[in-house]
DNA sequence: GATGAATGAGCGTTCATTCAT
DNA sequence: AATGAATGAACGCTCATTCAT
């Protein structure tokens, strides 16, 4: 099992090499986003925690959404390596085991990177409006994971779209409402994922 | 003039058939919750809608919170009825049956109740600080249906417990894509939504 | 001659009587509209020159153009009553005392009333795009006083309109120029003005 | 690359023809100036346009202001010439003809020069705190050309000081308004002018 | 039961300008 | 000659909330 960390500021996405302060931005931003909700994030309280002034942050973003978007890259970014990495140490003839990789590692990739799945996946369309749609298509891409592997699998396409979404949609639900600390506290939190994941990867492959 | 300034919470589906300002308030709150989501909802705006001053607001309520946790309340109390009366009619001894028509039930509930829905799942932490705790935890109850019946099942009170959370989480899932319109509209829901209830369902039993 | 007060707290429009913030907001933001200019004119200088906070405006006007456009109100309506009482005290049948009349009017009140003048008739359009169109329209009909003088002197409507407009045109550069302090101070004020005024006249009549 | 920092006064129109920053920055001020008029014009938008850092305009104006100066010094230099060569084209003893082509010049120039006009006669003083006094002087020179017709056709000095800052009064509201584009649309824009001039050479003339 | 008057805190954003390099 | 980094001040405006009446 592989273990993402959730403090990658050693090599993230590159995007906050050799930038100092917008390094910082990110960080603070990232710890707000947690702490406060999307709501919650201000240019003027991530100034205020970094030790800058607003005006700062207008240097490196041209304005607050575009920060929310650098999450979104960095996040997707992140997400989709990680899956990609995942299959990849998988034998690429057993369907189960591969659906099984790709909904365990989605699923601990997003407890442990609650901010940035956020602003990911909870995040306000509103927020969205000035997002590039280049960038939102390739965003799509990292889903489509799910069909891909189903498809490889022998499922008719349209089925495996069906049944791909179906199973992301399953998994967000955990990683949601986990985030969002909503699951009773006395649960166990490993025999609950290994619930889910269990049953997205039986759903799923029933479909066959 | 009628004096029912205290609706009791069980009869909340009929809070609004008074036109007194409580009900106003909800009334309008609810609309504005759905036109434009938990963050445009202002006291203001609540207050500009049934003709009354933003002062007037308080004289019901403590503070905007407690209209939300109004709402909680209500949609709390709905959907529990729903999902009895759910279960009611289905053959007490048919446990997929029970389990399916419980499933189905909530995520249909959730479809047709975005608002609410967002109102009492989607909510950021902090809008909760102040609800009682003992209504959170009458809250809870409602998701206990899910255990409930995998305990009628015979499944032990503690796997029961986890699977049914488990259950609850996956099909949370698809309702806040769902209301959040994150699948791509191409998708047919209704094959969605029928295969993410068949996952669960079917996930839920193979515990047993 | 008449007396154009250029204080008329007494009886102004009646815009500001029996509200005190109301008019204390227009009072200040005439001051600093005549120190600073359209663009020198803010909320927060307004709210701070009369002691409130800069929310308390917003319970008087919807924006800050509103201000502006009540000062425009307020201006358009003192000019146009102030000229019409103008032409009553003159003989109706002597074109030359009617128009002469008018003119001096017109520029003693814009001399008498700098800040009302520049909203009125300096104003970037772009302040403009909320303001009412019917009071538009009524705005016009203050500067068809100047051609329809012209039209009872016996000119035909086409010509009165051009030459109506030029007189305007011709008195409103002695105002703006003489609220801009743009003239050299040496010069008497009294003879320029009385030049312009002669010159205006003898232009516009000898159209006929 | 050629070193013309500091670009003589005398030779304003030539100006932009170097490529050297200090005409870039003139250029596209004037650029900014006629698209968003005075209140659109800003260091970082010039900056911007020619693809320099905002802290570049600094090298060669110590502040905003100064570049509106150099505008005022570069448009009343232009002014200045066009209004000498109009009556250097005229018999220098038809004082009727010489006014008329000094105010139909004038004009004909304001409305060619929206933005370099309003940079010279409608700002507000505020900008002009910084503006050499000496200059200051040499401005009023220009204008001092009314009076100096006058003077030449016999008038008494300070009878044609008076007459010539109305007739430059005079001409100036109809070139604000044009501008400002407050007349009429459907008002002959042609007749108008004529109407204006005519008016202006008469009213002068009669001081006589 | 309801309001009018008012506020303090906060929002995203733009601006002219400075200063070390 | 030119920049990158940064700032303080200001902008219009919205918000939840209070308090005297």
């Amino acid at each position: 099992m592989p273990l993402i960390s959730a403090q990658p500021s050693s090599t993230p996405l590159a995007s906050d090499a050799g930038n100092d302060l917008r390094s910082l931005i990110l960080a603070a931003s990232r710890d707000l986003l947690l702490a406060e909700g999307v709501d919650g994030l201000s240019m003027r309280k991530i100034a205020h925690k970094i030790g800058y002034s607003p005006t700062a942050l207008y240097l490196h973003f041209p304005h607050k959404d575009a920060i929310l978007h650098a999450h979104l890259d960095e996040g997707l970014g992140m997400l989709h390596r990680t899956l990609e990495e995942a299959l990849a140490a998988v034998d690429a003839a057993d369907t189960d085991a591969r659906l099984r990789a790709l909904a365990e590692t989605y699923v601990r990739w997003g407890e442990a990177n609650p901010a940035r799945y956020e602003v990911m996946f909870l995040l306000h369309p509103r927020h969205m409006e000035r997002y590039p749609p280049e960038k939102f298509r390739m965003a799509r891409r990292t889903l489509d994971l799910f069909s891909d592997v189903l498809v490889e699998a022998g499922f008719a396409a349209e089925v495996a779209r069906v049944a791909g979404s179906a199973a992301w949609a399953q998994l967000h639900g955990f990683v949601a409402l986990q985030i969002a600390r909503r699951f009773d506290v006395r649960l166990p939190a490993d025999a609950l994922r290994q619930t889910v994941v269990d049953s997205v990867v039986r759903g799923a492959l029933a479909a066959r």
